[in-house]
DNA sequence: ACGTCATTGCAACATTGTTGCAAAATATTT
DNA sequence: AAATATTTTGCAACAATGTTGCAATGACGT
């Protein structure tokens, strides 16, 4: 898949820095999803906490990154589809967190059944989050 | 449906405090889930707020209550049914968060699809979270 | 190359969660 | 019911996580 970095950001009307190029290389190269504290020990020193925490905010926003509930209170995040939009994303997700080794699977192939709401519900998202061991811990 | 909180605790081989059995009483008033902060407010300075993390890991670890993923980086807790064992609990939880209100609903109602995992991937528990507008806020 | 606007880094702070230990409350034994 | 053993609580101190204001820096359009 090919996904340009200068491209997405330019798209999305922001500002191409250091920190934002290479936060955003860090989510393509990874397979899984990452939380704050992996960019963080990632990068070092190089960049602010802070920066990553509006790095990652921004991204939310403008539909680059979404998060991915876990059970467990750490917040993740994974590259949204192209299809995503700005703000909110549509496409609904299934994420499989490895209990052992904590990496956090996006199962893009698998289909997310919809699901019956009582009278009143609506639905704008839905995420089912599998929990259990992965194919390299199992 | 009958709830004692003392056979409860007992049963969990728990002692029978006055933090364990208000916290204990405010999830079965409560609807739906609650956070610490919840917790925290509604009690006022009743308990230190060690004790309540204190209380919730343990209602946690013995399967009275358990955790709901969500997408923003709050742990809400809910309890658990009866059939809930000590550490896991087996039976599948479909949660409505409200992104007005906040308020998160168990749907017991509602049945977890069961989801096909790629191969070597295997399951202990599926959590499926919708958000959108709950009843009161439609 | 210059001015404008967005972004960064620093500092300070707020919130959230954890740990050790003595005091208090609960449970158990006699 | 009193004494002992065990569990739980509250305090203090700390660690981790997240937020905000503001000056300095860097990116972008002309």
């Amino acid at each position: 898949m090919l996904y340009s970095i200068i491209e997405t950001l330019k798209k999305n009307q922001l500002s191409i820095t250091d920190s934002r190029k290479k936060i955003l290389e860090m989510f393509i190269r990874s397979k899984g999803a990452l939380a704050h504290a992996d960019i963080e020990h990632q990068s070092g020193t190089e960049f602010d906490r802070v920066t990553i925490y509006r790095t990652l905010q921004t991204f939310v926003e403008k539909g680059i990154i979404h998060t991915i509930p876990t059970a467990d209170n750490s917040v993740r995040y994974a590259l949204c589809k192209d299809e995503c939009g700005q703000g909110q994303h549509h496409d609904d997700h299934v994420h499989f967190i490895c209990d052992e080794c904590g990496t956090t699977y996006c199962l893009d192939h698998v289909t997310v059944p919809s699901v019956d709401l009582p009278a009143g519900f609506k639905a704008t998202q839905t995420d089912l989050v599998v929990s259990g061991k992965c194919m390299r811990c199992n």
